[in-house]
Formats: C-alpha cells, sequence, structure tokens
DNA sequence: TTAAAACATGTCAGTAACTGTCATGTTTTA
DNA sequence: TAAAACATGACAGTTACTGACATGTTTTAA
C-alpha cells in the first residue's frame, strides 16, 4: 500500500517539475537511483507520457498533455459529469476542441452494467437544447486566449451602419440563446460594448495588452442588475394573455402587478438605454397589452403601427 | 504492478455483483480466502463502501454509492469536464442534486499550479449564459423519473384556456431558453404535445406504465426539422435592416437570398400551423420587411396594424 | 440448543517482489 | 575526451505478500 502512494507522489512530482534527473527524484523520495528510474519506468507504463533525453543535460521530460494521477470516482460523481456532457452537446461552435469523448469513455468503461443502462437512458429523456444556429464562430479560441492574456484584438465587425475595423479588449465569452457573446472594453468610446461573435468577420492579435480588465462573471452581474442611469418610468396595461405573455419575458415578470386574475399591469422603471427595445416588445404584443407610460412610448407605438398599415395598405392600389 | 491489476479488477467485480462472500471472490480470482479477505480490507480502505454481515447468510455488500476504480485522466480532460460544468453553473433549476463539487475539488486538487491558474481563469472568461428565471421548476426530478420508467403522469397545467388536468406520457425534459421543456405523449389527443415544466402546477405519479415511446433526441430531432403538413408559400421582401435582424433567425437564415448586399428576399414553405407565428414575427419587424405573399398574411398583418393604431388612438379623445 | 456459514484476526513459514549496489552500455554536450 | 545523463542487467538482502491453519464472533436455520 505504500509503493502505490509513492508512486501518486511521484505523479505529482513529475507534473509540478516537467523537468528533472533520476537523481533529483532518488533524492526527493530518498531512494536509489537504481529504483528511482524503475519507478518512473512503472509510471511511464501507467500511462504518465514521460519521455527521456539521454546524455549531459538530459533527463526526464514530461510532454504536453500532463497526466493527473489515478482519481476515484464515485457512480453520482461520475453521473455528474455524464450530465454536464450532455449540456454540451447541443452547442455548434466550442471555443475548443474538448476532449469529452475519451472521458465519457473512461468513466463509461468502468460503471456496471445497470448504470451503465442509466446513462444510456440520460441521453433519451434529457437534452440541454439550444438553437443550432447555421451560423458558426471559428474566433472563440482566440478571443478566448486573448481574454486570458489580456490582450487587444483588431476586429472587423458587421454592425446595424455597416462594417467597421476597431480594437477592443475581449472581457470574455458567454454562449446565450445559440450564440456567442464577447463583452469587450472599446477604449475608443472608453466603456465595454457587446459583441455577436459571428458578426466578427475578421481578427488579429496584437502584441498590446491591456491592463485594467474585469473578469466576466462581474461583468455579467452587473449587465445583468445594471440600474437605470436614465431612469424611465413605464406602465403598462395587461390583458389575460398579455399577462401570460409577460411572465415569459425575465426582465418583465418581477413587476407583474396582479389586479385580479384575469387582469394586471406592469409597473417599473427602465433605462433610457433600452426604450427602443422595450417599446418594440409592446408594440409587438399588439392588443394583449395598452401602454399607459410614458407618452412618448403610446405615440411611438402607434405611429409605427400607422406607418406599418400604411406599408402594407400601398400594395392595395 | 500485477496487485495493482487485480484489485483493479476486484472493484468492478464487487461493484457488479453487490453481494458476495470471500469464498466467491477467492475462487474467482484463483487466491486463498485469507488473501480474498485481506484484499477487500484493501479496498474498503481505498474508499470504495463495502460492508460486511457476518453470520450465515451474510457476506460483502456494496453500499448504493458505488465506486469506480481508479481513472487517469490528463489535463485535457481534466479540463474537458471543468468546461462541461461551467456549462451547468447558470441553470436555476436541475433535476438533480448532482455532485458537481466532489468531482471538481478531486481534479482541482490533482492539477498542477500553472493548470489551476488555467482553470481559475475559466471562470473569468467564459460563461454559458441563460436567463436566470425567477420561476423555478420543482417537477424535473419526477418528470425524468417517470420518463424513463415509461409512466403516466398526472398533472394540473396552466394553459391559455385556464388550468386542465390530464394524463400524459412524458419523453424526457429539456432545457430552452432558460426554460424547462416537457414533451409528453396525451393519450386523450393522441399525440405528443410540449408543456413548459413551470407552468405544470400540481403532478402526480400514476402507477400505470406506458409502453410506446420514443427517445427525446429522436423527438428534437423531428420537431425541429419537421416537414411541413400543410406547406404554405412565403415571400417576403427584406430591406437591410430586415435582412440583418432574419440572419438571427435559425429558422428563416437557411433561406435568405440576396439580391445584392443591401436587399434580399426570404422564399420558402411553412407549415399552416406555424402560420400564426410567422405572420406576428415578420408584423414585429414593421417596415423593414415587406410580406408579399400569402395575400392573407398581409391582409393580417394589415389588419393587426389598424387596430393596434386604434387601440392607441382611442387614447387621444 | 446446536451446527453451519459467514466474517475477523492472528501466527508463521515459504515465496515472490522489491530494493540497493555494482557493473556495463549508450548518448549527448562542453 | 570526460562528464552527465539514461538504460539495463545481475545478484544478494530485505521486505511484503501469500496460503494454511487456528481461533473467535455473529447470525440463521434446523
Amino acid at each position: 500500500m505504500n509503493k502505490a502512494k509513492l508512486l501518486f507522489d511521484l505523479i505529482l512530482y513529475v507534473n509540478t517539475k516537467r523537468r528533472f534527473t533520476a537523481q533529483d527524484v532518488a533524492h526527493e523520495f530518498g531512494i536509489s537511483v537504481r529504483t528511482a528510474h524503475r519507478y518512473l519506468a512503472d509510471i511511464g507504463d501507467m500511462g504518465v507520457p514521460i519521455y527521456t533525453e539521454p546524455g549531459r543535460g538530459g533527463g526526464y521530460r514530461v510532454l504536453n498533455n500532463r497526466t493527473l494521477p489515478p482519481t476515484m470516482f464515485d457512480e453520482e460523481e461520475a453521473f455528474a459529469v455524464f450530465f454536464a456532457f450532455q449540456a454540451l452537446k447541443y452547442y455548434q461552435s466550442l471555443p475548443f476542441d474538448i476532449h469529452i469523448g475519451s472521458v465519457f469513455a473512461k468513466l463509461y468503461a468502468s460503471l456496471a452494467d445497470d448504470m451503465k443502462r442509466k446513462v444510456d437512458r440520460l441521453d433519451s429523456v434529457l437534452a440541454f437544447w439550444n438553437q443550432k444556429r447555421s451560423v458558426s464562430s471559428p474566433f472563440l479560441k482566440e478571443i478566448m486566449e486573448a481574454a486570458i492574456a489580456h490582450e487587444l484584438l483588431s476586429i472587423e465587425y458587421v454592425s446595424k451602419s455597416g462594417n467597421t475595423v476597431r480594437k477592443v479588449a475581449p472581457v470574455g465569452i458567454y454562449a446565450y440563446d445559440g450564440f456567442w457573446y464577447m463583452p469587450a472594453f472599446d477604449p475608443f468610446y472608453d466603456q465595454i460594448r457587446l459583441f455577436r461573435t459571428d458578426r466578427i468577420v475578421w481578427m488579429e492579435r496584437t502584441q498590446q495588452t491591456f491592463t485594467q480588465q474585469i473578469p466576466l462573471s462581474d461583468w455579467l452581474d452587473r449587465y445583468t442588475a445594471q440600474t437605470p442611469k436614465k431612469p424611465v418610468r413605464i406602465y403598462v396595461e395587461l390583458t389575460q394573455e398579455g399577462l401570460r405573455q409577460c411572465r415569459s419575458q425575465p426582465w418583465l415578470e418581477p413587476h407583474i402587478v396582479m389586479v385580479n386574475p384575469q387582469q394586471g399591469y406592469v409597473e417599473t422603471v427602465i433605462d433610457q438605454e433600452d426604450w427602443d427595445f422595450v417599446s418594440d416588445y409592446f408594440f409587438q404584443l399588439g392588443t394583449a397589452v395598452k401602454v399607459i407610460e410614458p407618452r412618448e412610448m403610446v405615440d411611438r407605438i402607434r405611429k409605427q403601427a400607422q406607418e406599418l398599415a400604411h406599408h402594407y395598405a400601398s400594395d392595395e392600389m
């Protein structure tokens, strides 16, 4: 039982040092050099990817794909891994070629039969579905690397007003609703802007680094829970159908007030920046809702409705 | 090196049998009963959760949480696991209490320092974001169990037309856009219908099983790639902005035809069932698009626009 | 009550495996 | 050419493992 532990520790040692001689190992573990060779051969046989360089200045080396010491999982833990892999299944692009397959195979192989069946069924009763967009995002890996290195990127981006080229410092990337997004600091505007990675048509890494950067999670928190800078109060009456619709909107749902089971209203404060989005949303709900405040939004929706009526009415001529 | 393999095999044996005597083991592996006891004590020390029952009819037992034999991962594989866990982070409800924490701890502990740093950073540059809905779904576990067991469920469901109680046979569950959905066969309508699990207000498992059932993945494939039963041809002109919008719609994007870089049109065939949805979608895009065919859709949009204009115009009085 | 079937543990001699020491090669570099 | 590495083999001493036997305890069925 002792040799096992020694080999275990040796694997850790090997992965940490990456470059060492049999002498080092002998000294570190208090064994003879001969035995050090023997042990190193052992962990080599076990699959730790070491190789040797003979001659002066030589020694043992570890390949890039370092190996972790053997780990024991219980069934529930293995299941957690399968479960998590399920969540990646429906992504078309991922930032890395990730080695799901080999992990799956290793764990699956050592499951008892009944558990294998359970895992097989997992596939047939559970999915984390995402829109399988046909757009793919070829730059994910580069963006992540740049984000890790706090490096500036030159990108060409397709926006409403046409293509623009700019230098930005990516905060990170996140997947949402089938798309990958990149919040990135744009020094030109001196603020963090959001880019959709599939709208990036060209990208080049610069060597320039960018010091001040925040973690993605912080940004996401702030982005989702941000308080309005220029608050606008809105008040919207909801019919039963309007209620049903608005309840599906995470940003609205907390602000719904029920008058009776058939009716309700929304009263909340939004930011000036979101004005267009909110207005378009209530426009789209048609007569299932009625915006009361702000007056400007009512006017805008009416105007849009009239334009649209005209847009299609003109066909009649 | 041989004893290690034997212990390894013994763990597998133990997990498969779950109930056996030292004698069985001695016979199976060609060792003495005394040694069988010794080995079993060894794997017990290693963490395999076995216990014994003395006396006639006794023997070794394995606890529910069976242990897998030690597995060796390389760094990339460990990284794949961390990566996958990242994808689960933003889900509010999951069907199980899954043991992410312990897996994370075990793998993280045996990483080399530089790799630890890389994993730490993973969190700060990558997210799989989902709307954190405030609605939670308490029935996920039960649904999954029922789906696995091909069991009928009694549910009370909130739909457009009010609450209904019905018996359905769940195909499975899937997460999409922050909600959990349950496709389930409804014998009353003799077809598979889609339910949103947060709209299920009450649920009870029946003992009745339901034989014919398809795998969730098949259903998803069919659901997403279904061919129109009652095809309707649509033709829509797109302005530049309309193009940009429609490109973000996975169901439209493949059918966009470019006339020149500023203009394009959509020509495709949709199913009668999707008529309302499609019509509403183009309505919402306003003057950025112009539906040409079918005429009925043009009429409907015009009518809606007029109604909406009126809906808000009536305020003026 | 008793016998049988299990685990639990200890002892001990024989065997297998491991270890360290030497010895001899080979490869590379200063 | 010498030094510093790995590579491998042989061998004796040591350690650890193994199996046989013995004894004890717990449980159940006859």
